[in-house]
RNA sequence: AGAGAGGUGGCCGAGUGGUUUAAGGCGCACGCCUGGAAAGCGUGUUUCCGCGAGAGCGGAUCGAGGGUUCGAAUCCCUUCCUCUCUGCCA
């Protein structure tokens, strides 16, 4: 949610940098503006009228102790009718509020000016490339055929147990996974991200913090008996930790990882590009999330940018990353930049990570804010980024690394998984 | 899951319907005092919203949401959470 204060002050500018979403914000933006003045008009009204009726309530305290009986019952009679007065324009001014509260949650975050105007991923802009791509051996496979014929992954044994998009992992498979999370724990905290470990469930306050809620709850996983989400990505509970904190800015620049799995409905999605590790419902990613000083918030998401690069240069993948367009860009985020490893076998990229800054627009919602001395709390700045995010990881390795009798394990992995190669027998 | 006790400002802690304008203490900030400091003294110190150029004024806020009342931290209802005991359990 945009702060309000910004959208009062730099209408235009907001406006300008929707529009870079395909979106003609102008006339959303006055419609809030103008539910702004009906709810300050409202509030002004109300606060008046409470003013009048706490000064009569004290009077006739005072009347009453003095032993004037009679006079407090008159004014008694004036009371009870400004109450009423109130009663009433406490109801309009709530009805007021949550029209320009809905009214903002409509609103997506402002791009970044760096953000190319575009309508979708054909718009994005690749802004560098690295790693060196395969010569793949004859017989090459994608690699949920490799997974079969390796034993590392059942995807058939999930739809028993669960439905599609729940694989089960085996033997190498498991430990190649595992050895993944840890490997990406390790160097995360090297680059100085402490480790937390959060719930996988969280409740609908949270959901509305980082903006999963309102109008996306289709995406995420919701318990029948409890009002609890399954978490869509540890960028819920984590970033929640700081909902409704006040920081100091000494405390700044707060960064966390955390592994979890990841629960994701991805309704409507379906066909050649889901098969395999592709899309899941169920998947497991180690996260990275910062709160910033707004002044350094910038700094911080190419800070996060050059440690997700190092994580796929030291695992040796082939990988880009893309400066997303206006069009590509998700609600809540104002600059993201997306990883994308180069899946050989498949012949195309796959998303790894996602690496966003927010601005205010989560911290506006999470009420998140730092005060510097003595001067008023003000919005901090959020950021996350996936680093890495499994499956596709693990899928550009078995694909990229895969020889003529085996799958090669990069190096760095291997004192984790304990074992340098994949093969039969 | 059952029974009981609780939830008050940055922290501790008083407060059973009306000078509570939330006592008192600690912490913090500023000032006085001092050669400098400590102590002492004084002032200030929740957050959000509205009005205002500003100083400031007003409203809300005692876990959350409703209610009773002219008036609620205080009484009633709902709900969340914490602690103790019992039960269950990795």
């Amino acid at each position: 949610m945009l702060p309000l204060q910004l959208l009062r002050e730099q209408t235009d500018r907001i406006a300008q940098a929707l529009s870079k979403r395909g979106l003609d914000a102008g006339p959303m933006l006055e419609e809030i503006l103008r539910k702004d003045q009906e709810r300050r008009s409202l509030q002004a009204q109300l606060d008046e009228t409470l003013a009048e009726a706490n000064r009569k309530s004290k009077e006739i305290g005072e009347l009453f102790k003095a032993g004037k009986g009679a006079e407090a019952q008159a004014l008694k009679a004036e009371s009870a009718q400004l109450k009423e007065q109130s009663k009433t324009l406490g109801e309009s001014l709530s009805r007021a509020a949550d029209a320009l509260q809905e009214a903002l949650y409509q609103v997506p975050n402002a791009p970044h000016e760096s953000v190319p105007a575009g309508q979708d991923e054909a718009d994005n802009e690749v802004v560098a490339e690295g790693g060196k791509r395969p010569d793949l051996p004859e017989g090459a496979m994608p690699h949920w055929e490799l997974a079969r014929e390796y034993d590392l992954i059942d995807f058939e044994l999930g739809v028993k147990i669960t439905g599609a998009g729940f694989p089960v992992y085996k033997g190498k498979g498991a430990r190649l996974q595992r050895a993944l999370i840890q490997f990406f724990l390790d160097r995360n905290t090297e680059a100085g991200y402490t480790e937390v470990q959060v719930p996988h469930l969280v409740n609908a306050d949270s959901g509305y913090g980082t903006g999963q809620l309102p109008d996306k709850e289709g995406q995420m996983y919701e318990l029948k008996e409890d009002p609890l989400y399954l978490i869509p990505t540890a960028e819920v509970p984590v970033t929640n930790l700081f909902r409704d904190e006040i920081l100091e800015a000494s405390q700044l620049p707060v960064r966390y990882t955390a592994y979890s799995p990841c629960f994701r409905r991805e309704a409507g999605s379906y066909g050649a590009h889901v098969r395999g590790l592709n899309r899941l419902h169920q998947f497991d990613k180690v996260e990275i999330v910062r709160v910033e000083h707004p002044e350094r918030s910038y700094e911080a998401l190419d800070g996060m940018v050059a440690h997700v690069k190092s994580l796929l240069e030291a695992l040796g993948l082939p990988y880009r990353i893309l400066r997303l367009c206006g069009g590509d860009l998700g609600f809540t985020s104002a600059l993201t930049f997306d990883f994308e490893v180069w899946s050989a076998a498949q012949e195309r990229w796959l998303e790894v990570s996602s690496v966003s800054n927010f601005e205010a627009f989560q911290a506006n919602r999470l009420k998140l804010r730092f005060r510097d001395g003595n001067e008023k709390p003000q919005l901090a700045h959020t950021l996350n980024g996936s680093a890495l995010a499994l499956p596709r990881v693990l899928a550009g390795i078995l694909e990229n690394f895969q020889e003529a009798d085996g799958i090669r394990i990069p190096e760095v992995l291997v004192p984790y998984a304990g074992f340098d190669r994949i093969q039969l027998g």
